[in-house]
DNA sequence: CACGGTGCTGGAAACGTATCCTGAGGGCGG
DNA sequence: CCGCCCTCAGGATACGTTTCCAGCACCGTG
């Protein structure tokens, strides 16, 4: 800026104030002004003009799993458009559900003075972020889960309700014995359990605990396993309904491998699911939504939006492709 | 840290000492300094730090298209892994093959500034990142296409071969009208086509120019809808090679709707290849190795090496899985 | 005892920007 | 004719670091 200055004959100020449109400059010296910022290339230093009091970095962290998953994929696209259309830049950071690399990469981004924060936590307790808010006056919006311990905005999608719409699915047609996979003290995958017991009560089928699985990891190595488990005990479930998408492919696999009819409705949506030999029906949600929704909420938070934090619930829809209608085989 | 100095009772410079383990401090006061930190819950700002002259901002830059894409995907994860490693953070930004918005989005993360940048270009004159690179001392690095008019480091795969091991692996299966469906004006898509046109004339098998299908735009509608028009024609290809994820997955609807036996390599490999009715054969590339690679070149580069710009080919392989395998129908 | 070296600490300056205040010059109303 | 306001421009300052240099106390050696 100083080069700019000495080139065009004028003060810093005078830069300062053509490069910002604001301060009143007779148009003769803006247009030195400019001619010198063009010859010598200059783009202004937003890292100096954050350093300033009260300037807001315009830049905002986005803090999320595996981008390989696509639901992560999506997520961090729609927060990114979002956030370039309203001029912020994203510091994305990646914490693969390990709680310590997690608060590590929020040091690091508050390090670097974001504005906001774009959290999808993993289990455990996130007090410290609490801190982060009240001290760095750095505002948080959680994703797809809520964190324990810390008081922020959140979004979410209707997981019970999905689960319940899942299992209702199954239920309606002509389904009694139907297993479920859950992936380990995941938030969603509890919610979706949670509607799927309340289905079963309601329609008055008898839950079967030894149908209710737990795996040890979310990898669709474990569900393609436990799948082979399920399909080949004694009394085998005639549906099984996947809490998630790795957990889906893993079933569908061992399904495939086993050439056994058995009905699936996983959570959801993913590519491809329309072309596989059975099209697989699924409860999908918008991804895209919830990544645009943090993002605006986040930034309305920016911008020094009060008011108590809200929770925000996107709904869901089953999409009927084939393995979801698939009725039990006569006894 | 003023806060933190004043706490401690002693002065800044000694708490940026503390803070950075470098000078010659006291036992006892490095001690009650840390207790300071840790009191007021101090985290050093990298932005003040990366002000000062000689400092770098320990940030790189990411700019590509749109991470729906699993390509993309995993190419930013591979580098925001690497980066993250050797403590670097990763600003996030995306062109959608849009060049108008990538020159924007350079200027962005350049007032960001940014150590360094990787890019995936699209076609179009990148003679300003020429200027990028000169006068402001970033470093970049392209990926997967070289840039028209820039200078700089450069990591691909190998599209020609990759193409011609396609086509070959076709002739090999007894195919003799090969069809290849192309993107416009992308540069992977023309060397696919180059190794296309080598493997055929190396056969001595004639090239039909009406089997080169360029589409006008690069989407699966518009591979469908020309794997469609192949299909149905008088002299119908036996055989597919699309040259891109997304082409492929068209041109496997159009197969499938139509029920046709054609044979299908695709280039690129995709989630659940291997579970559709016919299993897709493809030619793959190490999409992590790429970001990985990328990113290890500009560290080097940040880090003062010199050395002509490089160009990285990494090799592709096919791997064969059933649409690949298919004979032509007996004459 | 004086002097130089060593171990620790602090003051000043600089990075690039925006804001606050000051000031010069000109037009216009009282 | 004087003074005021308005337009335009510049100087000083502050943001949070780190680096360079200086200072102070202490110790050992000559």
């Amino acid at each position: 800026m100083r080069d700019v200055a000495e080139r065009a004959g004028v003060a810093v100020v005078t830069v300062s104030r053509v490069v910002n449109g604001l301060g009143p400059v007779r148009e003769e010296t803006v247009d030195r002004v400019n001619a010198a910022i063009s010859a010598i290339g200059y783009q202004r230093n937003e890292i100096a003009r954050s350093l300033r009091p009260g300037q807001n970095s315009m830049t905002v962290g986005l803090l999320l799993g595996d981008l390989t998953n696509p639901f992560y994929a999506s997520l961090a696209k729609a927060a990114v458009d979002v956030a370039k259309q309203d001029g912020y830049a994203v510091l994305l950071s990646t914490a693969d559900e390990d709680p310590e690399v997690e608060r590590r990469a929020v040091g690091e981004l508050i390090g670097r003075r974001v504005a906001g924060l774009i959290v999808v936590p993993d289990q455990g307790d996130h007090a410290f972020l609490d801190e982060v808010n009240a001290h760095d006056r750095v505002p948080i919006v959680f994703v797809d889960r809520p964190a324990t311990g810390a008081e922020a905005d959140v979004v979410l999608v209707d997981n019970e309700g999905g689960g319940a719409a899942a299992t209702q699915h199954l239920i309606d047609h002509g389904h009694r014995r139907i297993a479920i996979i859950v992936a380990p003290s995941y938030y969603t995958t509890g919610r979706r359990l949670r509607g799927y017991r309340k289905a079963l009560r309601r329609s008055g089928v008898p839950a079967d605990e030894d149908l209710v699985v737990t795996l040890r990891r979310g990898t669709t190595e474990d569900a393609c396993a436990a799948t082979h488990v399920l399909l080949t005990s004694a009394r085998p479930p005639t549906a099984i309904f996947s809490t998630t998408g790795f957990l889906t492919e893993g079933v569908l696999r061992a399904r495939q491998q086993l050439a056994a009819p058995v009905a699936v409705v996983g959570f959801d949506d993913f590519k491809l699911a329309d072309m596989l030999p059975t099209p697989v029906t699924v409860v999908a949600s918008d991804t895209e939504e919830l990544g645009r929704h943090a993002a605006r909420l986040l930034i309305d938070r920016i911008s020094g939006e009060g008011g108590p934090t809200s929770r925000t619930v996107l709904p869901v829809r089953l999409i009927a492709r084939g393995t979801g209608e698939l009725r039990p085989p006569d006894q």
